[in-house]
DNA sequence: TTGAAAGCGCTACCAA
DNA sequence: TTGGTAGCGCTTTCAA
């Protein structure tokens, strides 16, 4: 099956010069009506499909958006996340004309040499990243090499003079969310099983339920008897639900950071009230309620602030359902309550 | 910073001919010692990259491999197995000069459609096929359209006429481990807990559970009493294990056809000992024995076909670790128990 | 062993 | 509104 269908042949079979065919598609304001159907006729009739290569060659741009896929997390339930959200990606970047280039990374240095690479061999239009932190080099990186990207996360602690378009999902409205809904269901001691301080996604869901129960009357005392830090993992979990259950006023219900964390909190028995986050398989799995990210709508989000970079037009479909923040560039997404038997 | 270093200025910075610095990358024989030399300093110096682009139109080659990314599953524990098969992917083929692009697509007709359109604009050189089952169309279609390819899954009832080739694991292998591993535990009443039939994967698991039994010097009667068939997810799970204690003669361990329907069977209680399939996160959540696939090493497995077809070269490391079967083009490898508290 | 020329398929820029 | 020309960066002839 020789797919070798070029410019040249459409245009013969059309009846008109090549670039008159070129324009038909890339600029067909500039063409009659008439011809127009003549040549797109031929194109159908052909199934001609201009080749990316010869046009990168022209315009420079690829129609390719890299993304890195992540190694297995030390637990692996948070994988289902960015699997999901590069499903999203993959579907998202189609419709716009692009196609998602994977790549892997074992640190922030091996990356920023493997975007050197990218950059100098296949040449992406635009980068997706994803795990943001702390001090995270890449975006610098990336603004200074005036590469576009986007990154699924918000900024963590950078200068604002470094701004670039971001999307994220507000976690401590999510756990807020979570807290309410225990909050109404009667509980009053509700525990937050969370991460140890300092990273940036762990820290905002904490606050979610910290400022829910506050504006509920607890006061700080109380909630730092109420805050639980340990490392993510069923077993740490279990561990931290059991010790949260021995205290003299034991907790009712627990927020938790991950459904890892719920996961544990779950075992540990005791048939208290426990809400997780990402409504991972495993959540679906053993009936637990948890927090849902809008992956597939965060993946179109990050899909469409890169085109209007790339393209210019702002085009795309920019739903509002979800929408909680937007400054044009950054986006701030409402994650929503998953409710199963767990709480 | 602008990145483009071409040929040319590689070969003004060393003193030859354009020509000079393609023989060095791509047939250094022909050239001089110290001429070379000299060339890959310059190449050094400059930083230059020779874009996949201009070399595409020339070669034909894009160096691109092309996977599906799969939607989410109804249960979704399984997207486990495919990501970190994705993520294995895309390193082996990075080792091998090429790169993963994604796609998605709903149904096998609009895999074919996109298949099509893949190969008129970015032409991949190959694709890799994951998640095949009876009567699939895909291998078909590239066989005739004459694309190599390889597929992560053995062909359930093709005709041996279509022969290519494919990586897979032996999941037989794997329950026979598992109810070996049971037996030699003391359990006389093993049963197993499986998909109805008609599912390749699935029936090649349940039938390693049945040989391992048979062998043992079970009869026919006693194994199909054993047997139990429901769809996955951990609820089915659940109630499958329940009917399965409650006969006049009840299991007193379970292996099962994948971790959903395990956690389930956890879930029942009762302390019987159940063992999963596909080593999930959720099995390392919550301490269930599964027997986990070498999904790195298929990936591995499945580049080294690839590049073996196009690049003529059968180079590519070739572990023979856990390989079990190999017939150059179809390769079985055996999937390894993970032992943990529930059996 | 090295260099010159051609051309892959496309689109930007002109001129008609 | 249409068509001609050039050239993106590379590799594959062929000639020196």
């Amino acid at each position: 099956m020789a797919d070798k269908v070029t410019i040249a042949d459409v245009a013969r079979h059309a009846g008109v010069s090549r670039q008159t065919v070129s324009n038909v598609l890339n600029a067909p304001e500039l063409v009659r009506e008439h011809t127009q159907r003549r040549v797109l006729e031929a194109v159908q009739a052909l199934g001609y499909r201009a080749s990316q290569a010869a046009r990168q060659m022209r315009t420079g741009r690829s129609q390719l958006i890299a993304a890195r896929i992540e190694p297995a997390q030390d637990d692996g339930i948070n994988g289902f996340v960015f699997d999901r959200f590069l499903h999203g990606l993959t579907e998202s970047a189609a419709l716009a004309g692009y196609r998602v280039l994977l790549y892997t990374a074992a640190d922030h240095e091996a990356e920023l040499a493997t975007f050197d690479d990218l950059l100098g061999v296949y040449v992406p239009d635009a980068f997706v990243l994803t795990s943001l932190d702390y001090g995270d080099p890449r975006p610098a990186w990336l603004l200074e090499q005036r590469i576009p990207f986007v990154t699924f996360g918000r900024p963590w602690g950078v200068p604002p003079a470094q701004r670039y378009p971001w999307v994220d999902v507000d976690g401590a409205a999510g756990t807020a969310a979570a807290t309410r809904y225990l909050l109404d269901a009667g509980h009053r001691r509700i525990g937050f099983l969370g991460w140890p301080a300092g990273s940036g996604v762990g820290d905002d869901r904490r606050e979610g339920w910290a400022r829910t129960l506050t504006a509920a009357g607890a006061e700080p005392a109380e909630l730092a008897e109420l805050d639980y830090r340990t490392d993510d993992g069923a077993p740490h979990g279990e561990a931290a639900a059991r010790a949260l259950l021995d205290r003299d006023r034991p907790v009712t219900a627990l927020v938790c950071v991950s459904d890892s964390l719920a996961l544990g909190a779950l075992q540990a028995g005791r048939g208290i009230a426990v809400i997780g986050f990402d409504d991972t398989p495993v959540a679906r799995a053993v009936g637990l309620t948890s927090v849902s990210q809008p992956l597939s709508e965060v993946a179109t989000r990050c899909v469409s602030l890169l085109t209007r970079a790339l393209d210019g037009n702002g085009a795309g479909a920019r739903a509002r359902e979800t929408q909680a923040y937007d400054t044009g560039t950054e986006v701030l997404l409402r994650p929503s309550l998953v409710r199963r038997r767990s709480a």
